[in-house]
DNA sequence: GTAAAGTATGACAGCGCTGTTAGAGTCAAT
DNA sequence: ATTGACTCTAACAGCGCTGTCATACTTTAC
């Protein structure tokens, strides 16, 4: 599929489905006269990666824990590569996660005792 | 204290204590020559706020919730005009947890099972 | 009182993300 | 075959955050 029907099915932007290849999250094929060509599984992987980049993860940290997704159902992955900078990613998570639920617990405070 | 002496005991960079005032986050009172002038009371909340920030929440959000942390204790409470705004701001906040939170399983798992 | 360190403001710049615009080429339908 | 819709690349711009630099003033220390 081309890419303005990607972005219809994802509701991500064509902008940012070309911007997600720059950042080398996609690398769709090109038709003979330029086009991008997309798969149906790219309408999964552009929400995922919408969905992580929301949560405050960097493109940059997506397309290292990316490929883990991409293939962690099969025998043979290529996350033994990436697992040292995954431990790195996961400590970030939690402490975001942690302020986080600080944050709303303060909130969920507030809201109920004013 | 002067903002070096803040930025020293908070970490927190001399640029970035500018900037929190420059959103509307700290108000220090100025000398005569227009120096800065924080409070002890300053260094928990510039911690605060660059751990919140670090969470993902806009400096402009932090502008909102950030009235109700300094007061929360006290029984005159300027919190109920925030209240309508808070609840927008909650919600947010509890998509970000969310999302992470799905970010961490994937992550544990693939830590796990590769 | 002079020098060094600190502070003030303002500007520029960079990164990450996102939208928009412009100019050129391609595809599809009439 | 022409028109309208789509796509391409490239560039500019904006926001949020952050660092740096320049220039001027203030404070501190000798």
């Amino acid at each position: 599929m081309k890419i303005g029907e990607l972005s219809k099915l994802s509701q991500i932007s064509i902008r940012m489905l070309r911007y997600y290849e720059e950042a080398g999250l996609l690398a769709p094929k090109r038709s003979v006269s330029g086009y991008r060509q997309f798969e149906i599984a790219d309408i999964e992987r552009v929400k995922l990666i919408h969905k992580l980049n929301s949560a405050g993860l960097t493109l940059k940290v997506i397309r290292k824990i990316l490929p883990c997704w991409q293939h962690q159902n099969k025998k043979f992955s290529p996350c033994k590569e990436f697992r040292l900078g995954l431990s790195d990613t996961l400590l970030k998570i939690d402490e975001q996660i942690e302020l986080l639920q600080q944050s709303r617990s303060h909130l969920i405070t507030l809201l109920n005792e004013n």
